[in-house]
DNA sequence: TTGTAAGCGTTATCAT
DNA sequence: ATGATAACGCTTACAA
């Protein structure tokens, strides 16, 4: 060794001093400012102060500070100040799949986060209540600084949900929403999509309009029923409760529960079908029985997904903007975790737009 | 207030002795071991023990405090835990999209780290390099006990991923993986996929075939197109360059292509499009151009996306294995951080397969 | 069996 | 302008 070196190891540093010039060599840690400090043989408050530029350290100090730590590749400890502050700009996002709708929210939800500093954690359950609860819990043991929720299918029980509320820990509902708790919510006026299509479907001509609904304590599902329901209550016409099929969002049952349908007595002569995905497995269906839309059958599925416009033929479908509800739902959770006020009561209904194709368009007009 | 009551004040609980029975009333902030150990009377060190079941610790103290804490909903701060630990139990996934396929590879990689007791932070570029970096800067800061990563189609530069590497962070790449950097790999066999697409394509008859390929840094890109080439080859058919085509991953980008594509002098009488979006780009054009499929002009995609066989007519596809690559992933990325060997060489190429539809289904065999 | 004290990396408060 | 100290919540030697 030279014998200029006068080597000192200072935690994570091991300095050689060697005319004048400091020879620094990396070692496994991260560099901190206590690294910075032993260096430079000062505080690790000065350092600290330095490096957020406050007004009471010396211009050379802070020079100095700032050149390490550049040079060390300093990185504050976001663990460390987390713990501090009591804040991690974390966002904890629970989902219940990540198919094309929820998807797009998240991107929506990422997107307007990120703009803000905040780092996104995505969850799916899986439609898994057990898994939904899980993840709850992880998130909560301090790692998020709050909920954006959109519950599984499973869910009836809102225990884990309630218990975020308790805890006083910023939660924000959004497309799934949940009616008996009282946060801010976000999702699609799902009543009024579904009197669009209803409604599109009757003035179309068609006279036994089933529905293909989802499982039966989900939210949305009975929203989009009751949609439904009202507007065929408006039109005068009579509802046959066999014509209301309740199904997991899932093709395969779709396609099986359409055929039932189709092999009724009075059979129906349009499906309105809560999802796309639902209204695939029912157009196969159709298909299968010979029926041509829009002449034979009229069929309209809900939240436009690109697929519906590129099938033959071309699937009708309402609009949910998924993109704009996860952008409006973060907006909220923002506003949420940086006021004080009360905001439990707000409550964002996006209005939904009908998509018409060729799977229900048969009047000209 | 009643004479009994002994008001104390001890951090997070306002205790109560009333009759021996003790009244508490939660506050704001969340239990800490802190708060058992003031209302016990016990050192903290005494209740973490008890806490986690130490041998040294009295049966008495024991219940008491897990009592306790259990009424008081103890939940121990993750943070402070990662902080002492230097470990998080988080893994950071940085992907450029939430496609079909990258959607499906998370819920994979989603699967394996749940069960291993880590939770993924999703972090979703939206093919930018920009916010691949910044993710990834994010993520660094002593948030993530590794990475699994799935590079940009605008990344070109991998400074920032080197960096991972560097601080001998635990990483792995996944999907769009990056030759040039020493670490493990999962990831289709690209090569071999467009290689089984092209050589039916050719057994098929058709003679010119043409492919539509992705952004020309793009890794995948190359692979499947080097497949394309080999293949060709093989089979000594002259390589038309006009009929390399470059686009984006992209819908829209892909039908002007192939529209280009249809308008040549010596037009192509097939085209392998390396994903499926630019397939379905291809197929309007084809279609538009009056051509039908498989009698006139052949057309393979790839990832075999549900929606491919959901089309008219629908589109043959070399399958991926999304879900088994995210599953692979996640093993290899824990294996990596649970054994000290260095597994930087190691590479899990999943082979594809091919699923054949009416889209160059035209011999019949 | 229990308690004390140091430490993880940072900042804030109070001295100097 | 800089330093010492306590604190965030937890674990772990070490001491009693």
């Amino acid at each position: 060794m030279h014998e200029n070196d006068a080597g000192k190891d200072t935690g994570n540093l091991s300095l050689q001093f060697k005319n004048n010039i400091i020879i620094l060599r990396h070692m496994e840690r991260q560099t901190t400012i206590k690294d910075i400090a032993l260096a430079l043989r000062l505080s690790t408050s000065t350092v600290s102060r330095a490096l957020r530029d406050a007004a009471d350290v010396s211009i050379e100090t802070r020079k100095a500070v700032k050149a390490l730590a550049e040079e060390l590749d300093y990185q504050p400890n976001k663990l460390a100040l987390s713990l501090l502050k009591n804040q991690t700009n974390t966002i904890g996002v629970i989902i219940p799949n990540l198919d094309y709708v929820l998807a797009t929210m998240v991107k929506g939800i990422d997107e307007v986060a990120l703009e803000a500093g905040y780092t996104v954690m995505v969850c799916q359950s899986d439609e898994s209540f057990g898994r939904e609860i899980l993840n709850t819990k992880r998130l909560l043991d301090s790692l998020v600084d709050g909920f954006i929720v959109s519950v599984s299918s499973e869910t009836m029980v809102y225990e884990h949900i309630k218990k975020i509320q308790t805890k006083k820990i910023p939660l924000v509902l959004f497309d799934r929403v949940i009616n008996s708790i009282n946060v801010p919510k976000i999702s699609l006026d799902n009543v009024e999509g579904a009197r669009l299509a209803t409604q599109h479907l009757i003035d179309q001509g068609y006279k036994r309009i089933a529905i293909l609904a989802g499982p039966e304590n989900l939210g949305i599902s009975n929203d989009r029923k009751t949609g439904f329901m009202q507007t065929l209550k408006q039109n005068k016409i009579a509802l046959d409760k066999n014509h209301i099929i309740h199904c997991d969002f899932n093709q395969d049952y779709a396609y099986i529960a359409a055929k039932e349908l189709l092999s009724m007595n009075k059979r129906p002569d349009a499906i309105f079908a809560i999802s796309d995905r639902l209204a695939i497995g029912a157009m196969l269906a159709i298909k299968e029985a010979g029926l041509k839309m829009p002449k034979d059958f009229g069929l309209v599925g809900f939240n436009n997904e690109p697929i519906t416009k590129l099938l033959t033929p071309a699937i009708s479908s309402v609009e949910m903007f998924a993109f704009e509800i996860g952008k409006a739902t973060a907006k909220m959770f923002l506003e949420m975790l940086h006021s004080d006020e009360n905001m439990s009561d707000k409550e964002i209904l996006i209005k939904p737009k009908l998509v018409i194709r060729e799977s229900s368009r048969r009047l000209s007009e």
